[in-house]
DNA sequence: TAAACCTAGCTTCCTAGCAT
DNA sequence: ATGCTAGGAAGCTAGGTTTA
């Protein structure tokens, strides 16, 4: 038995969708351009061995060799099973991956996509206004296809799989359907604002042209008498998205707008994971999470978080009082970033220490001390009634002192302070607000 | 003749289930 | 509980052919 016979009743005998058969295909295929019509029993693990160290060094990524490499042993265990291998149960692409490098996620930058944006609409309004084809025809057609991928990140295939009926308008939500997702799952995505006004169009030129409910929403071929098509399939996508990526100079498929709205998401405040799983419609949380890219800066932020905490860096507190009356006396003022960069730490505190010092103690009790540790005093107060624990005098233990300011050095607790000064303004908040941690 | 369409190969994504 | 792998399903790209 040949190895494209072998493949044939592979597919014959399972239930798969057009393009898994494909990839079955091309996997025979290129065995086939290898090792010509050598029957199956006479393809050995060695042989297997040899064709991939010949293909990785014609350069083949790995990550290509272990797909065909993957569905041909596939294929081999299933003629194990059917018995068509007689000489052996070791299925010979057992152990032939290879271990791929895993690359970054892909994703566009915000400033790439608004410069799409803005062609599109300039395409749209040009249109309109002359009735003369842009170089993206129909421009409001490909504008609302631009931007479901945008607002929300589905897959191409699900985009060309929608039917008018799947538009909820009234609830506002858009179905996609189980058996047009990679996963097999259905979901529902909302349509939001920025959307809203798209799909509307869309649907009122639907009407216009009286699709069916079950008719395809997004078919170029229907809106433009540019195209001959039936349906609209993925070169018509991808063609577009290839003038986006020839205008804007950045590379831009629907899918990379899938990774950006996960980033995206990510770096939102909440950086809710089960929210962006589930509008991806991921079964795994892993999968979501090989989406989201790295953000460089908040990861600098967290890791001087840590020197700051761990006491690798010195916490320097600088104080803006521009357009205050109650400045503080110059030698209160704190030595520039510039001079902190060139003094070792020790100096700098040494510094600041003499300084201190050079201030007379009245000064000293009006300006800083005694508002700091009044509400430090009873911050702590307050924190042992909330408690219910006998307060600590701070002079025998000074740790909820320490606590209470290394809190309010990260910023937090700040506001619970805040309100508590508002309602004591003896303690004398006002010198304190101005302070920026 | 440009744009649409088609085809094939390459690359990446996704998950269930098994092994550790 | 976690990592790994088999199996499945796309997505992306380039080059050739057809069509308006």
């Amino acid at each position: 038995m040949t190895p494209l016979k072998l493949t044939e009743d592979y597919i014959a005998a399972r239930d798969l969708r057009a393009s898994t058969e494909r990839i079955y295909r091309i996997s025979a295929n290129m065995l086939t351009e290898h090792f010509g019509s050598t029957p199956i029993e006479e393809i050995d693990h060695l042989a297997i061995l040899a064709w991939r160290k010949k293909r990785l060094g014609d350069g083949l990524s790995k990550r290509s060799w272990n797909t065909y490499s993957s569905h041909l042993r596939t294929v081999w265990n299933f003629a194990i099973e059917h018995g068509f291998l007689t000489h052996t149960t070791v299925n010979p692409f057992k152990k032939t991956g290879v271990i791929p490098a895993k690359r970054g996620s892909k994703t566009v930058s915000n400033d790439a996509i608004q410069r799409a944006r803005q062609w599109l609409n300039a395409l749209e309004r040009e249109e309109r206004c002359t009735l003369e084809r842009s170089q993206i025809t129909p421009a409001w057609f490909w504008l609302a296809v631009f931007e479901v991928f945008y607002y929300t990140g589905i897959r191409l295939n699900a985009l060309l799989c929608l039917r008018v009926k799947d538009i909820d308008w009234n609830g506002q939500m858009i179905l996609i359907r189980g058996e047009t997702e990679k996963t097999h799952r259905e979901f529902s995505v909302p349509i939001m604002e920025g959307l809203a006004p798209h799909i509307f169009k869309i649907l009122e030129e639907a009407r216009k042209l009286r699709f069916a409910p079950n008719d395809q929403l997004f078919n170029v071929n229907r809106f433009s008498r540019h195209y001959h098509g039936k349906e609209m399939n993925i070169d018509q996508v991808e063609a577009m998205y290839r003038k986006l990526t020839t205008k804007t100079g950045v590379r831009m498929t629907p899918h990379r707008f899938r990774h950006t709205l996960a980033t995206d998401l990510m770096k939102q405040p909440e950086r809710n994971i089960h929210l962006t799983k589930s509008l991806l419609n991921h079964s795994n949380i892993a999968t979501t999470m090989s989406y989201v890219e790295v953000d460089q800066n908040l990861l600098r932020a967290t890791l001087h978080d840590r020197s700051l905490a761990q006491g690798a860096l010195r916490r320097v507190r600088r104080v803006d009082y521009s357009g205050t009356a109650q400045q503080l006396p110059p030698q209160m003022c704190l030595p520039s970033p510039e001079t902190v960069n060139r003094l070792p730490e020790s100096k700098v505190l040494q510094q600041q220490t003499q300084r201190f010092a050079g201030i007379n103690a009245d000064q000293r009790v009006k300006s800083k001390r005694n508002v700091l540790q009044q509400a430090l005093e009873l911050a702590s107060a307050q924190l042992h009634c909330t408690l219910n624990s006998p307060a600590i005098d701070p002079a025998v233990d000074p740790t909820d002192q320490s606590l209470l300011l290394t809190l309010m050095a990260n910023g937090l607790g700040l506001g619970t302070l805040k309100k508590h000064f508002a309602a004591e303004p003896a303690i004398g908040f006002s010198s304190f607000s101005k302070a920026s941690p």
